[in-house]
DNA sequence: TTCACGTGTCATCTTTTTCTTACACGTGAA
DNA sequence: TTCACGTGTAAGAAAAAGATGACACGTGAA
């Protein structure tokens, strides 16, 4: 029982469930990049990946750090997390048990009167 | 290299990044049960529930089969199905390879000039 | 018939994601 | 200075997801 609290779990699967973010793991897998390169090789502008690059490090799937290019230039470089999840239903039986509700549970339930 | 296609599993994993979904397979992962009945324990209204099986159901993440009770009600059951996803870098890396893109590679880099 | 319980869907609204465009800043080289 | 290349962010449009309410249909029991 060691796996990710259920938010969590929601957070890395939804970091994973997208076409763009799925080719940046890919791509970062083989070799850590920069971000301006990761852009060209993905084919996607930069704000954008940006934004992808945010909710994969937000997740913990990847991580980022500033270096100093021998030029002088800011690099930011990213690279991937060991990260390892193994789902089947009991496993997110257990996660699901650690979700913050909204506020379900005390809230009474949906009335379905005609 | 069993593992699903890159589609298969934006679409698998979209369907678990979701918290009523998550929790919709973690109570379906103790007992099959009946969508009436799934709505009241989890506490959300019937369209919405019937929503989040189908996601479910196409994702192949649960199966629904519609049986009669006793008392000649329609009552449509739903089970979780054996899935078992292992993600790992390596993993989201392969599945990669075979994703349908959008239109990226052919068309245009982004520009990005001045 | 009317009620309670089961099934399903459609139209609509709200919220979140996704994506683009435009801007700002810094450095080294021509 | 100007250009090329790196960084980041903010505003707004477009698209997708989430959620609700009102329907319709069927059956058994009061």
């Amino acid at each position: 029982m060691g796996g990710p609290t259920g938010d969590d779990l929601v957070e890395m699967l939804a970091a994973l469930a997208n076409p763009i973010r799925l080719r940046i793991v890919a791509t970062l897998a083989s070799r850590r990049d920069y971000v301006s390169q990761l852009a060209r090789e993905i084919g996607v502008s930069r704000p954008l990946l940006h934004m992808h690059l945010r909710r994969l490090e937000a997740a913990g799937l990847i991580t980022g750090r500033l270096e100093l290019s021998d030029d002088g230039k800011a690099m930011k470089y990213y690279e991937v997390t060991d990260f390892d999840l193994h789902l089947t239903a009991s496993a997110v039986a257990e996660a699901a048990q650690t979700l913050t509700m909204p506020d379900s549970g005390k809230g009474p339930a949906p009335k379905e009167s005609t």
